[in-house]
RNA sequence: GCCGGUGUAGCUCAGUGGUAGAGCGCUUCCUUGGUAAGGAAGAGGUCACGAGUUCAAUUCUCGUCAUUGGCUCCA
């Protein structure tokens, strides 16, 4: 016998080489049908397999992330087994559970297939699941791994048992397919009872572009139909959310063929927008010690060389601008750090100048792969909320420090609760990657891992994401469909003040090199603005939105009156305009509250009589009448409170 | 850059091998209305661009550009 410990904390004992599944039939039958796969001692496996020693045994069904991966694992399966079925001598690469569902990615040979080819293959996948076919694991020895798949010609099969040591290889089958896998999966096929391919795309084996592009199908299953619905449906909300569909609708910003792709153009509610932004940063900033400076768009080639820029990035980027000098070739500028490096060297700096802070929104534009462009969060030309701190290594953790700070305030006052932070570090695989010496990395990780250890911050560390110069903590906001995008980044940089030989005049009287902190809170103006368009679904807090106010006159003889009020409004910072159109009342109503407006301004005879308005608060209703000085006392109020300006 | 999809009025979209349609928006007129859509008339399109097939192409084929779902990349 041995002795089963379940997540209450219950202890049952059983017959050695009991499953999980006979576990959760001796608790019942219904618990039963719905377990997928089981976590014993922190291992998921499959729900029958037997359990030899005392163990903990959590029963796992599709409420838990880990069920449903096993599910959407065992679908992979069934999609391989039904394009098998139709195009016979595939390929198979790999085929993994992921957020949301599933993949496969095959090599399809001769056959072309195209989304309409997806509906037979659910179509079968469908019968597949009705049949009910046992997924059956069979541990097999390299040698006849290596003869199945031989015997199958599946390069891809045979190169990933190649990294595998023998006694440690699976093959699991279901109905008349067999995979090479470390499993688990599900007892059998019928678990799900809707299925939705959603899209094909081209994926590279292992990932490296320089080999083979499979083809990837992504799919769902679930167990209901009617969770299906509500995904899809759930999958059209968020794309009502989307930054490129609401810039459009508020008229924020847009594209032009002529221009050129991925350089967007600002349109005036865009432009305004993002000019508060940029105010309400630099207020920020001002009392953090920085100061502005401005640099040109460009700078000469010897910059970027001096830099390593250019070595690295140079053929992947905007090309050089030549002059009537032959001998002269200027770079549009793609970071704004080398320029900021020259006006640290312009005058020489002693131990009390320092930190220096020089803080800038500087333009730059970076030759991205055309493929990779995406609305405003992937363009060619984009302002960083840029800023360099030039410090001793003795400042460098408080420097950094204060900057997280800095960062949480902003992701605070704009209610980006959700984001992770992550600690970016060399690849201990490939340092030549990266320029510099081991022992300024060192230097530079630690420093980041103890500065993030000073706050409360929920850190995962990733190897091989540090730039090719200095490692990073990078800010990751999830967009609208749950795609992650860096925003605010800081990074330690001990590389670049050699390079460009920056030194300061200790209290020793000898000369010393600082250390660089670059860091942008926002990331990028552009970036920041489409991941926060997507989590406030255009509802920005009132301090930014475009139009705080709408007045609206019950007809057109308070017209007057009404354009009188937003002059008085205006002098009190307030912002808006007047809806004079022939409308009634109730369709200007319903287009303010559409257009996100947050307070609606009211107009009739009472009002102009009594020298008041009639406040209308988007999503509450009537607030009543109320004088100018207490609307304006209403405004500031809520302002401060999103500014946190009162604690 | 690579593998798929898409491109029709300012916006959202329907449609067809015989040179196009809706709703919203816009213009004009009527209406002067009190908290989520008042009424009427009108203007507006080289059907992304280029080539090919055809008596005839917005529609079919190819290419280009843009855009989009992924992959790769991301200083």
């Amino acid at each position: 016998m041995i002795n089963i410990t379940l997540p209450d904390g219950s202890v049952r004992q059983v017959e050695k080489g009991t499953s999980a599944m006979d576990i959760a039939m001796s608790i019942s039958e219904g618990l039963a049908r719905n377990v997928l796969s089981a976590k014993v001692n922190d291992e998921v496996i499959d729900a029958n397999r037997p359990i030899n020693d005392d163990a903990t045994v959590q029963l796992l069904t599709w409420n838990d992330t880990e069920g449903k991966s096993t599910m959407w694992h065992s679908s992979a399966h069934i999609m391989a087994e039904a394009i098998e079925f139709y195009y016979p001598g595939v390929k198979l690469a790999i085929g993994p559970p992921i957020k949301n569902g599933f993949y496969y990615d095959i090599d399809f040979m001769e056959y072309n297939i195209t989304e309409t080819d997806l509906e037979k293959i659910e179509q079968k996948m469908k019968e597949l699941a009705k049949a009910k076919n046992a997924f059956v694991r069979k541990e097999v020895s390299k040698a006849d791994a290596i003869a199945y798949f031989t015997e199958k010609d599946d390069e891809y099969k045979l190169e990933l048992i190649d990294g595998l040591d023998d006694g440690t290889i699976t093959f699991y089958t279901q109905g008349e397919f067999t995979d090479l896998c470390r499993g688990p999966h599900v007892p059998h096929t019928g678990y799900f009872k809707a299925v939705k391919l959603t899209s094909i795309a081209g994926a590279y084996w292992r990932g490296d572009e320089t080999r083979k592009q499979l083809t990837r199908i992504y799919g769902i299953t679930f167990p209901k139909n009617k969770e299906l619905t509500e995904y899809l449906e759930r999958v059209e909300q968020a794309k009502a959310r989307d930054h490129r569909k609401l810039g459009k609708e508020l008229d924020l910003f847009t594209f032009s063929q002529r221009v050129g792709q991925g350089l967007p153009l600002w349109l005036p509610k865009g432009a305004a927008l993002r000019e508060r932004l940029e105010n309400f940063l630099k207020k920020a900033q001002k009392k953090g010690g920085y100061d502005q400076v401005i640099t040109p768009h460009i700078g000469s080639k010897e910059l970027y060389v001096c830099s390593g820029h250019y070595a690295k990035y140079g053929k992947d980027s905007f090309q050089p601008i030549n002059t009537p000098d032959e001998d002269e070739e200027f770079l549009l500028k793609p970071m704004n750090c080398p320029h900021h490096c020259e006006i640290f060297k312009a005058r020489p700096k002693s131990y009390k100048d320092l930190p220096v802070r020089y803080a800038e929104f500087g333009t730059v534009y970076r030759y991205e792969q055309s493929g990779e462009l995406h609305g405003l969060t992937r363009v060619r030309g984009f302002t960083q909320d840029d800023a360099h701190i030039f410090c001793t290594s003795d400042q460098v953790k408080n420097e950094f420090v204060k900057v997280i700070d800095l960062v949480l305030y902003i992701f605070k006052t704009l209610k980006f609760e959700n984001f992770k932070a992550q600690i970016s570090l060399r690849d201990p695989e490939d340092s030549e990657k990266y320029i510099g010496s081991d022992e300024n990395w060192e230097k530079a990780e630690r420093a980041i891992i103890e500065a993030t250890g000073e706050r409360d911050l929920n850190t995962f560390v990733e190897y091989g994401e540090a730039a090719f110069y200095g490692p990073k903590l990078d800010f990751m906001v999830e967009d609208a469909l749950g795609r992650e995008w860096q925003l605010g980044t800081i990074q330690v940089d001990y590389n670049l003040p050699e390079r460009f030989e920056l030194e300061y005049t200790g209290s020793d009287n000898q000369k010393h090199r600082p250390v660089m902190i670059h860091r942008a809170p926002f990331g990028s103006m552009e970036r920041f603005i489409a991941v926060l368009l997507e989590h406030c679904a255009g509802d920005f807090p009132l301090w930014l939105t475009t139009d705080q106010i709408a007045i609206l006159p019950i007809s057109d003889k308070y017209n007057e009156y009404a354009e009188n009020l937003l002059q008085l409004l205006n002098n009190y910072d307030i912002r808006g305009f007047v809806d004079d159109r022939n409308e009634k009342i109730g369709k200007k109503i319903r287009e303010s509250e559409l257009g996100k407006i947050p307070f609606m301004l009211i107009i009739g005879e009472k009002e102009a009589d009594e020298n008041l308005m009639a406040v209308r608060k988007r999503g509450e209703g009537d607030l009543g009448t109320m004088t100018l000085d207490q609307f304006a006392n209403l405004v500031t109020t809520t302002i401060n409170e999103e500014l946190a300006l009162n604690d």
